[in-house]
DNA sequence: TGTTAAACTTAGAACGAGTCTAAAGATTGC
DNA sequence: GCAATCTTTAGACTCGTTCTAAGTTTAACA
């Protein structure tokens, strides 16, 4: 069930109407992330978070990402082994994926088409696609 | 530049036309994943290379797969969390990968169409497309 | 508004896939 | 054979992530 986060509405309700108890950590997280279309790491997020002093651990940093994604307020990409990537872009869309600098890029739905889903027995549901197009800069 | 294995060809000519020494080791992995197409994780071939007696590291199997990925003899997919999964169906194709169960299946390059590429820049080259669709199978 | 249970945060330990190290073993050219 | 190069190995190590157990905050409600 997506939820529009429109600009006059407060992180704090945003959690609230996703069944979120809004503690500071959250809405300081949140107010990072959920504002605008970015791409992250946790680690990325981690350091951001306790630039500006009060310390907010690791562990809810996690914790707080798990629970974003599972009530659909953050999604996971994937691309290279060992790096997980966080997306506040909730809109149906793809990514490219610099494999030498690491740098992720948005590609819009309607520049992929996907024509014909797999033949899916009748239980089978489809969660989600993923496209990720890897790109790599030409040696000069 | 990819290589056709047809069968009359031993792994050994195999590993040698890519310019890969082929060692007892590399050459005992090899008939294990290049003979026929198939989806694995490290570790699940470290077992399964482990269980007919002739113990072969850890570091080996990393840097045989490594190795064969870079020779074009295998690819890497990524799917959940913390999973690399090699295949060894170089042919153009896709995947889907149920999340419950962690299994990984085909799909063919024809069921889904890439139309129109994202604005690359002239210097950026695409270096492969990866599409994963993540289906559940529906609670009963 | 005080009491309490449930939910949350935290530091740091633990985990695990993957990489590195340094030494021993194999292969090759001469 | 001899030396140079390449390969394998055990096990230490790394690092992103998860877990644990104790303390703190929140929300329910008397
Ligand atoms: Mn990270
Ligand atoms: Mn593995
Ligand atoms: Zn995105
Ligand atoms: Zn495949």
């Amino acid at each position: 069930m997506r939820r529009s986060r429109p600009e006059h509405e407060s992180i704090d309700e945003t959690l609230r109407a996703c069944g979120i108890i809004p503690t500071a950590q959250r809405v300081r997280i949140g107010r990072m992330v959920l504002t605008r279309p970015t791409h992250f790491s946790a680690e990325q997020l981690y350091e951001r978070v306790n630039l500006a002093g009060n310390h907010v651990s690791k562990a809810t940093v996690y914790n707080t990402l798990g629970l974003f994604v599972e009530k659909d307020l953050l999604r996971r990409v994937l691309v290279g082994t060992g790096k997980v990537f966080y997306d506040s872009n909730m809109t149906a869309h793809h990514h490219f994926y610099d494999v030498e600098s690491g740098e992720l890029g948005d590609i819009d739905a309607g520049e992929i088409e996907i024509r014909a889903l797999p033949k899916t027995a009748d239980d089978v549901q489809i969660e989600g696609i993923d496209v990720v197009v890897r790109v790599r800069r030409a040696a000069s």
